[in-house]
DNA sequence: CTTATACCTGTAACCGGTTACACACGGATG
DNA sequence: CATCCGTGTGTAACCGGTTACAGGTATAAG
């Protein structure tokens, strides 16, 4: 590899001076400045990220911590990130947390021990001691924290536009799917259809899941018309659960909307492809993600903040899998 | 942050000692272990990896490069991967390409520059200077590659596999859509496909493709069917399109199997959930990740290599697209 | 009793950058 | 002519670890 010394012999000059013009400060003659330039040209020569990290105890590096790249919603959140993150010279470590306590911990570690400037997390735990503890800013993304900076989508308020929708299109006998009830967002969209089926004194059954895989989410779906054979109305807890759902009302042939209908979660890209495709409650993720990584590079660079929570709307997507409203 | 200055002190020995119950090495009195040991533990101390970074010239980061995460079929090369390598205490510095040169160069550079250990990538083209230029392992996922370690699964004979179900089950006007040029494997089925098709002299045609975007797909679903209304038989370039090429086909109410028959590749979560489900070629993507992940450590590691290219079988998932065969 | 050897520990150089500080030079100012 | 200041450059300390090397002690071997 060559070093700032290499480059340093070759132009004639001392370390110093290659480092001043590498970051141009300090004073550096117009001529020397281009012999120096010519050198590292000459040499191919890219300074050491490590070394520079261990001086100044910062690096580019930015912390990424999602549940699991598998699940079909993170991957717009982590490509909205990488994307801000990229145009910015930032870079990700990433890690999966498959929402486990001890995964999570193992990576907040590795970052701090790779001098991260930054972290996105999505956990269940903002206030959680590795995240309070951290003297770096942290986004927490796809979750909400009072008082800590966070970018999310409005779960509460998707759960009522889900309940509205639901009744509004003629259902009678909802069933409400309560996702994992340590996983945030999914116990905030249950309650808000709940809140919605309360207040109007609706009918409706509770079907509490798990897990958001597909194989158990096909385990829930034979569940619910087992347990619940006349229901005419299900809120899936997101788009992967709802696919489930409609795949086992195919098989049950039940016809979707006219016999049940079913709202999703996310709009991930699956629903629109589905047959019938799936209404649901979109998330804007890519933008969320985009979103967090420049609320974090705010942070860091200590640029005046105006909104330190960035709540995102949320839009119901009218598709098949709901009745049309006669207007 | 707390240094291994202030264990030392703590502990009342020597930086070296320090060091040395840290790494396991060189001699240590049992009683100085465990005062250090206590020290370490009260100070709740752990070692700076860029500073180990520096000295040593290695880390323990992994550079990972894919061209989309956004696209379905890569979450699962990064899940294995990150699993395999989240078990052998390495991290990931991951970057999307998006298939461009410049993008990748400007991610191997930076890899470089954090004394990464080792890549991964996704490239269409492994001889390219950026990589053989690197002194560090590098593992091609996904793409083959002739004399360098590389992971990938058989593309060509899932493209003949493909023809060869779509002719069993009866299809005469077979429409082969062929992938963006550049991209290899996409290439490789398709030279597949057409193989067989040319072997036993069937009439085929072939609809060029540049992506492998949902809305760019329905262009050219839209497309196929406007040039060829009369095939009986599609193949995909990958589950995407082929996600495209069913809803157009509803669309223009023909009907799927009976009308015309659909096979994908890769074998993503969507394709069992579609109704009709996807008829597809299934690749073990998941397994691949993990088998790129455990040669790079190998290879990194020295040990002794048994093959440094793997080659993953791939499969024929009989659903709902094709035709049943008469037995 | 001398010497070899295993065990234990500390000092200091080193990794590749950044930057505080010292110094040198030349023109402007009083 | 002395002083000051802007410009330009080099020396060396520093970041937080690792490790070569030296040196000291205790025990075993000759």
């Amino acid at each position: 590899m060559t070093t700032i010394k290499d480059v340093a012999k070759q132009a004639g000059v001392s370390v110093a001076t290659v480092s001043r013009v590498l970051n141009g400060n300090g004073y550096v003659h117009e001529d020397t400045r281009s012999k120096v330039e010519q050198s590292i040209r000459e040499l191919n020569y890219t300074p050491n990220e490590v070394a520079r990290s261990l001086y100044k105890r910062k690096s580019k590096l930015i912390g990424l911590l999602l549940p699991d790249i598998m699940n079909p919603y993170f991957p717009q959140l982590a490509r909205g990130v990488e994307d801000e993150m990229q145009e910015n010279d930032y870079r990700l470590i990433f890690g999966n947390s498959d929402e486990k306590k001890q995964k999570e911990m193992e990576y907040i570690q590795t970052f701090v021990q790779n001098n991260v400037v930054g972290v996105i997390s999505s956990t269940n735990d903002p206030e959680a001691d590795m995240y309070t503890g951290l003297n770096i800013p942290v986004v927490f993304l796809d979750r909400t924290s009072n008082d800590r900076p966070s970018v999310f989508a409005d779960g509460r308020e998707g759960g009522r536009i889900a309940a509205q929708e639901m009744m509004l299109r003629g259902s009678k006998e909802i069933t409400v799917m309560q996702g994992p009830a340590d996983v945030r967002p999914a116990l905030e969209r249950f309650e808000g259809a709940v809140e919605v089926l309360e207040e109007r004194g609706a009918a409706y059954q509770v079907l509490k899941t798990t897990s958001f895989s597909l194989t158990d989410a096909e385990g829930f779906a034979y569940e619910l018309f087992r347990q619940y054979p006349d229901t005419d109305g299900v809120i899936a807890s997101n788009d992967i659960v709802a696919s489930a759902v409609l795949k086992e009302a195919h098989r049950l042939e039940k016809r979707v909307p006219e016999d049940v209908q079913i709202i999703g979660f996310d709009d991930i890209l699956l629903s629109s492809l589905l047959a019938p495709s799936l209404s649901t409650i979109h998330q804007p993720a890519y933008e969320m993600g985009r979103a967090a990584a420049r609320l974090l590079i705010e942070l860091i660079e200590g640029q005046h903040i105006e909104r330190s929570s960035i709540e995102f709307p949320v839009e119901f997507m009218e598709r098949q899998t709901t009745r049309k409203v006669e207007s």
